[in-house]
DNA sequence: CTTTAGATCGTCT
DNA sequence: GACGATCTAAAGG
């Protein structure tokens, strides 16, 4: 079953991404289903957050996507070459959205493994450029609802999977955004580390 | 194992 | 015109 978008649509973005941690991620792109076990995300926090795209509310075509009501994804062109996935939180008009960082990889690991040319499954999945890539999803996909019943329609959502004890769950400073000043240091980082993803997991 | 350079292009200034 | 919410291959220890 398919989270519903109120789930998304709460206001505390930083527990949202947490609470993500263990979930599952699935998408029916190109005709193939493809999932994984979501282990590290981000929280970004829109205008109080210098490390967001919508840090002050700036609107711009591309931001646009995070002041929607929460339950949809926002997908951007990092670096000039890969899409990352953020899902969209809170209600509309607060821009909030948290990136999905990792996830271990479930069904559709053949899929995976076509769509990235490598063939470990420890390294398939575990980064944010690499996550979109495995499923499927590029900056075409931005704006797209998560479905909220499953059908052959139906492109992405998400789903609870595995409940990981909060002690298992670590928390540190975002990735590559030295350039957020003081919002560099918040602990909006979640993940899962190595030692406990597979028996967590069952990887 | 660690370090480093290069890729590559949409977005915003 | 500058710069990324990154990844990979290659080279060296």
């Amino acid at each position: 079953m398919p989270l519903p978008h109120s789930y998304f649509q709460k206001d505390n973005v930083v527990a949202l991404a947490k609470d993500l941690v263990g979930k599952r991620i699935v998408t029916q792109i190109e005709g193939k289903l493809v999932s994984g076990i979501i282990n590290e995300t981000e929280a970004y926090a829109g205008a109080i957050d210098k490390a967001s795209h919508a840090y002050n509310n700036r609107r711009t075509l591309r931001t646009e996507i995070m002041y929607r009501n929460g339950g949809c994804i926002y997908v951007y062109l990092c670096y000039g070459i890969h899409s990352l996935v953020n899902i969209v939180t809170n209600q509309q008009d607060i821009p909030h959205a948290i990136l999905i960082r990792s996830i271990v990889p479930e069904k559709g690991v053949e899929t995976m493994q076509q769509r990235r040319g490598v063939q470990s499954l420890k390294t398939i999945s575990d980064g944010p450029g690499k996550v979109a890539k495995a499923l499927g999803i590029s900056c075409a996909n931005t704006g797209t609802e998560l479905a909220e019943t499953i059908s052959d329609e139906a492109l992405i959502w998400v789903e609870n999977a595995v409940i990981v004890p909060e002690k298992y769950i670590e928390a540190t400073p975002r990735i590559g955004i030295d350039y957020a000043e003081e919002d560099k240091d918040n602990l909006w980082r979640f993940f899962v580390a190595p030692k406990h993803i597979e028996m967590l997991f069952s990887f």
